[in-house]
DNA sequence: GGAGTCAATTTACACCGTGTAAAGTACTGA
DNA sequence: TCAGTACTTTACACGGTGTAAATTGACTCC
């Protein structure tokens, strides 16, 4: 239960390389999304959350909490980031997936939402942004989709894909902070 | 050849929107790849790119054309979004498809790279970044996905997207200009 | 040791979507 | 009239998911 990662895995794939026939993976996961499922589970409990958010959980101003946060994601998505391309197209036809990725989601936007509300509260969100829309924009700057964009279609380093955006979310979101 | 749109519709779907056998469909485009890339050709002759583009074309500062660009962008990525989601999907096992897609992309990251070029020529490029880096990144503030994330997601009028989106552009790469 | 149970295996098949093949029909124009 | 073309219907191969049934093998309990 250690080695999958993604959508053109096939049912005897997982079966083959867990040394088990087709069949028992149905009897024991019922059906692909639900494997998908069990598989993010089982990653959440294996990936330790509790400890990679410490330095997140530890800043309470918004502005360090914005640049904790950008760089648990950064270091955190490439070892989800088999399973979240699964999880993306299946979610088209699954419901069970849709409401599991919408869930993990879910958090995230959460996250974002409460750094913003952070840099609200200590007056230092840039005018011009509503909280939800603010929110919003940075969810979407973390998004999946855009780590795959910068770090394997433009192929940056990890790091690099870490500096840039906390750099890119200070100038959008924290006031007056352009020099640097 | 009109009213097609995604990922989820089959060949007979397509056969019988056009009122016409699926084999007629087969014979037409050779394969469901063929019949995406052959619709991608059909819209760009059928959007009416140059008088779109005009204003994108007439802005030769940085700071304009950025932001021609993002209205350009905003307002033409809901036509071709069925179209697509379905390119997308499809360009993982098909190398026409990939190509196709690849080739639209690059087209927009020429001209990301083109505004930026401008804005470093105007003098106005932000602090920080190279030249590759924040093409990339506007590339990826850009794509489908992050409109999709906003506008059909978050539940953005296109409008809002394309407002925001300026202020964002211009808050990242366009040299102190946080007011406003 | 023998019976029952439980897991896993093999084999087979249904369903769907893509793609191919073949035979038939209807309209067109030299 | 005949050839060509455009499209039709019917049929099937292939690959992936998911289901069903009969079989094997091991372990336990008495």
């Amino acid at each position: 239960m250690e080695e999958r990662s993604g959508q053109g895995v096939r049912m005897r794939d997982v079966a083959g390389a867990a040394g088990v026939s087709r069949q028992a993976v149905y009897d024991h996961f019922g059906s692909r999304a639900d494997l998908m499922v069990a598989t993010v589970r089982h990653g959440d409990e294996v990936l330790g959350l509790d400890g990679r958010l410490r330095h997140y959980r530890a800043a309470t101003g918004g502005t360090e909490r914005l640049e904790a946060f950008v760089e648990f994601w950064g270091n955190y998505v490439p070892e989800i980031h088999g399973i979240a391309r699964a999880l993306l197209a299946a979610r088209e036809t699954d419901e069970a997936v849709a409401a599991a990725w919408d869930d993990r989601m879910g958090v995230v936007y959460e996250a974002c939402h409460d750094i913003v509300g952070r840099l609200h509260r200590d007056g230092a969100l840039a005018s011009g942004w509503s909280l939800d829309e603010a929110a919003d924009v940075l969810w979407t700057m973390l998004s999946i989709h855009s780590w795959e964009s910068l770090v394997l279609e433009r192929g940056w380093p990890v790091g690099r894909y870490v500096g840039r955006m906390q750099e890119l979310a200070r100038r959008a979101f924290v006031r007056g902070s352009e020099g640097a």
